[in-house]
DNA sequence: GGTAGGATAAGCT
DNA sequence: GCTTATCCTACCA
């Protein structure tokens, strides 16, 4: 029972519109092994990058550096960058090799590894666990080994559960922003439990 | 219940 | 110097 929670993601399931991979990443599964250690949430809530144009990306205006790189890799593949001097934050790139568009993690359900979430993220409350870039990446031991790596490799993969549960999708403005504040590429389960901000609207 | 401020570092001007 | 795709604690209500 290696995939139990599901079939990994293909990289073309990546390489189309950053927005549509994002709708349809909500209800995907996220697994990592970290020295042999599993975890695994649901995706709940995204935000789409959506490439040179989008002044709240990382690679507005083609600007490419050490730190981004990886925003500009293959589809598929991993973007995790450093932030506030604190936390990680990872990214699935989307669309074509070389062109700055990707999907920021957000919040997860978490389903497997609770235990190890629970030592990693140093409190008994599970809605504390993955519900926030930042929270999910320490509870799944995401940190910049992980840039770059594919997303369908042994240490971090995106898998499509064999009976996806129906998703209620809400959308709404990005969050932690300062550029362009009001385009709605913020997407969610509606009235889920595990956001990173409870959802007022359910 | 809510919010203000600090931690802490890379990248930019 | 200043900003940043964040989180936590302290404090006030």
């Amino acid at each position: 029972m290696r995939h139990a929670l599901g079939q990994p993601l293909r990289p073309r399931f990546y390489a189309r519109d950053t927005q549509r991979v994002a709708r349809d990443l909500l209800g995907c599964v996220v697994e990592t092994r970290v020295r042999g250690v599993p975890t695994a949430g649901r995706i709940v809530e995204v935000e789409a990058y959506v490439g040179p144009h989008d002044p709240a990306a990382h690679g507005y205006g083609w600007r490419k550096t050490a730190r981004n790189a990886w925003l500009f890799g293959p589809p598929g593949t991993c973007y995790v960058y450093f932030i506030y001097g604190n936390h990680w934050c990872v990214n699935v790139v989307t669309e074509r090799d070389g062109y700055p568009s990707a999907v920021l993690l957000r919040a997860l359900e978490p389903l497997a590894g609770l235990d190890v979430m629970k030592r990693r993220r140093r409190t008994g409350d599970p809605r504390l666990w993955c519900s926030g870039p930042g929270r999910l990446c320490e509870a799944l031991g995401i940190t910049g080994r992980f840039n770059g790596e594919s997303l369908a490799g042994p240490r971090i993969r995106v898998l499509r559960p064999a009976r996806r549960q129906p998703v209620r999708m809400a959308v709404g403005p990005r969050i932690g922003i300062t550029r362009a504040v009001d385009w709605p590429l913020r997407f969610y389960v509606r009235g889920s439990p595990w956001l990173s901000r409870q959802d007022r609207t359910a």
